[in-house]
DNA sequence: TACCCGTGGTT
DNA sequence: TAACCAAGGGT
């Protein structure tokens, strides 16, 4: 990995973060990105964060962005940029939780701390077929002792990426070929084939929802977007004025009588046959795009206090604005059309 | 503790 | 296809 070339506290950090449930062939190019950009902890720290999150689009978890900021500035603030060297301290920063910090005393320091990611867990827990699930406390703990007595006197950064190495590639979560496994006589859950239960699968409950985007463009090629609020997903991205529903699509005159009661102006839909979804970690999200006017005589601006808050950019401002991939699909067709009509 | 949070790859 | 999963952390 990269970022052991120098072993730079700095960029374990930026790096361990970026792969917080990200794979790394997907969190590596956001990895080169940001050294190069924020070659320290300084720069991180002085960077906007509309700024950070528009280089963070397309990686998820969003809130990732917000505590990597938080905790640059903290080392700045707090540290005058020196980067922390004991586990405490890294628990402290938002964003770097036991695994994290495990992982930057490991590969930074050298220091012996379990580095226990679910590649990790998954290993150890077959070998020694600890049962029930690997992320509660009691487990966590058995998890613990047995990777400090497997790991004895070996290098704790060397015996970590052994184990990371060894989960992503032969000790895979589905389908493992442990006929090829150089550890199939030492393995428990292998001796009594449970090997595919171990540990017990997740459920992850996945509730639909439906949004309408409404593409609403002034007579200068214009077009108006919101920022997705705190507490709901996505929150802080940017995207068009959308309408959700959580039982299915609207049809129009659904859609028209829903903005009926947020706005007073005499509106008008048109379907563009543009349809999207995507999938997120708890939640299916179905998207429609509908071209938006309002009648004759009452402005576009009056819309905008009446039914939601929002910025007029044009095609150079949408380029420079964070969006989700489902956004960015219907940003990427309207910048498409801008072009096409002028 | 249980649930929330993105995106892309694999089966 | 739909389910499952990934170098987890916050609340």
């Amino acid at each position: 990995m990269p970022w052991m070339e120098d072993r730079d506290p700095y960029k374990v950090w930026l790096a361990e973060v970026v792969l917080q449930q990200t794979r790394v062939e997907q969190g590596l190019p956001y990895f080169r990105k940001f050294v190069q950009k924020y070659p320290d902890v300084s720069h991180l720290a002085a960077v906007e964060e509309s700024v950070f999150f528009k280089d963070w689009e397309g990686l998820g978890y969003y809130q990732r962005a917000r505590n990597l900021l938080k905790a640059a500035r903290c080392i700045v603030a707090q540290r005058g940029g020196e980067m922390p060297t004991s586990y405490e301290e890294w628990l402290r920063l938002p964003g770097v939780g036991p695994y994290t910090a495990a992982a930057i005393m490991v590969f930074a320091f050298e220091r012996p701390y379990p580095v226990i990611d679910s590649n990790v867990a998954r290993v150890l827990a077959r070998l020694w077929n600890v049962a029930g699930d690997v992320s509660r406390a009691p487990q966590r703990q058995e998890l613990h002792a047995l990777y400090e007595k497997w790991r004895g006197r070996h290098s704790p950064s060397d015996f970590a990426q052994a184990l990371l190495d060894f989960g992503a590639m032969q000790c895979v979560a589905m389908r493992p070929d442990c006929a090829s496994c150089p550890l199939q006589r030492y393995c428990i859950a292998h001796a009594r084939e449970v090997v595919d239960d171990v540990p017990p699968r997740r459920k992850t409950l996945k509730e639909q929802v439906y949004f309408h985007y409404l593409l609403i463009e002034d007579h200068r090629h214009r077009v108006l977007v919101t920022k997705r609020r705190n507490g709901t997903f996505w929150s802080g991205l940017y995207e068009f004025p959308v309408v959700e529903s959580k039982e299915a699509f609207l049809d129009e005159k659904g859609l028209i009588a829903h903005l009926a009661a947020a706005t007073t102006c005499r509106v008008m839909l048109h379907y563009t046959g543009l349809e999207r979804h995507q999938v997120l970690s708890h939640r299916r999200v179905h998207a429609r795009l509908y071209r938006f006017s309002v009648l004759e005589g009452v402005g576009e601006h009056d819309f905008i206090q009446q039914y939601k808050q929002g910025i007029w950019a044009d095609a150079a401002q949408m380029k420079l604005l964070p969006m989700s991939r489902l956004m960015d699909f219907f940003r990427q067709w309207w910048l498409g059309q801008i072009t096409q009509s002028s």
